[in-house]
DNA sequence: ATGCATGTTCCCGG
DNA sequence: TCCGGGAACATGCA
């Protein structure tokens, strides 16, 4: 369950662990959701420097020598771990072997992270580079509940399901409020919470994880977090569905209809 | 033991 | 055309 700003983490983890190193084997258990054949990624990235990790909405991007991109989704279950000798993680989907027997692999049980050999890119802007012009008008043409919205990878990418009540627990805007109805003043907030909520989220992952790639899930939730009854500030954690996921709200947060 | 969690896609209906 | 709702995916956890 990696959202952005673990992604954030892992890319720079795995820059200080494999930056400049050579992929000298790429193995691949389950191939069903790659869009090459296997052969064809093997010839394209085995050989290649990798030359930098990056996040790019809910995807890593392996860019590699030769101009050789891999961009990889997680999707709901998908994790990285730190190879170790001989053994092959359990649930593996690929494994990418570097110099020194040094490497790491995917795992996912659902079999759904997916790996995409020279990935389009994509036409929406990522949450942390929106500028607040593009976001003003994405909000007031968009007549969908504000954190569907957030969600849509389609208009913003890299907000998933907790990150966006995060965000609207920290702007203070109820998640079922109405996108174009929102006034200017609310949207600015919003926007700021967008960067403040997920960089926050970065330095705190950053700082707990260290040098572990998958670590144990740290809970920085401050209301998408069903261990909490109430906030900081005493207001009952109200939990709905939105778009089939839980959603948590209090009704401190103002609902614009 | 039951049901919930998580992102995406696809399908249906208003 | 836009929008919402539900199912499916496979497994671990409370």
């Amino acid at each position: 369950m990696a959202e952005l700003p673990d992604l954030t983490v892992f890319a720079n983890i795995l820059s200080r662990m494999f930056k400049n190193k050579v992929l000298e084997k790429l193995d691949v258990t389950v191939p069903k959701k790659l869009n090459v054949k296997v052969q064809e990624l093997q010839s394209a990235l085995e050989g290649c420097i990798l030359e930098s990790v990056e996040r790019a909405g809910k995807t890593l991007q392996f860019h590699f020598s030769g101009e050789n991109v891999l961009g990889l989704h997680l999707m709901l279950r998908g994790e990285l771990v730190e190879l170790s000798e001989d053994k092959t993680p359990k649930f593996q989907i690929m494994a990418f072997h570097f110099e020194k027997g040094k490497g790491f692999a995917v795992i996912d049980m659902l079999k759904q992270a997916t790996a995409t050999l020279h990935p389009l890119k994509a036409a929406a802007p990522d949450a942390l580079e929106i500028t607040k012009e593009d976001f003003t008008a994405l909000v007031a043409k968009k007549h969908t509940i504000i954190k569907t919205l957030l969600m849509d990878q389609k208009s913003l990418r890299g907000i998933g399901n907790s990150y966006a009540d995060e965000i609207l627990y920290h702007a203070c805007v109820s998640p079922f409020s109405t996108a174009s109805a929102i006034p200017q003043w609310d949207v600015d907030k919003i926007f700021k919470s967008i960067d403040i909520v997920l960089n926050t989220a970065i330095k705190e992952i950053a700082l707990a994880n260290g040098n572990e790639l998958a670590g144990e899930l740290k809970d920085f939730m401050k209301i998408h977090n069903a261990a909490l009854k109430v906030t900081s500030n005493g207001d009952v954690i109200k939990r709905d569905k939105i778009g089939g996921r839980t959603t948590y709200y209090t009704q401190a947060q103002q609902l614009f209809l």
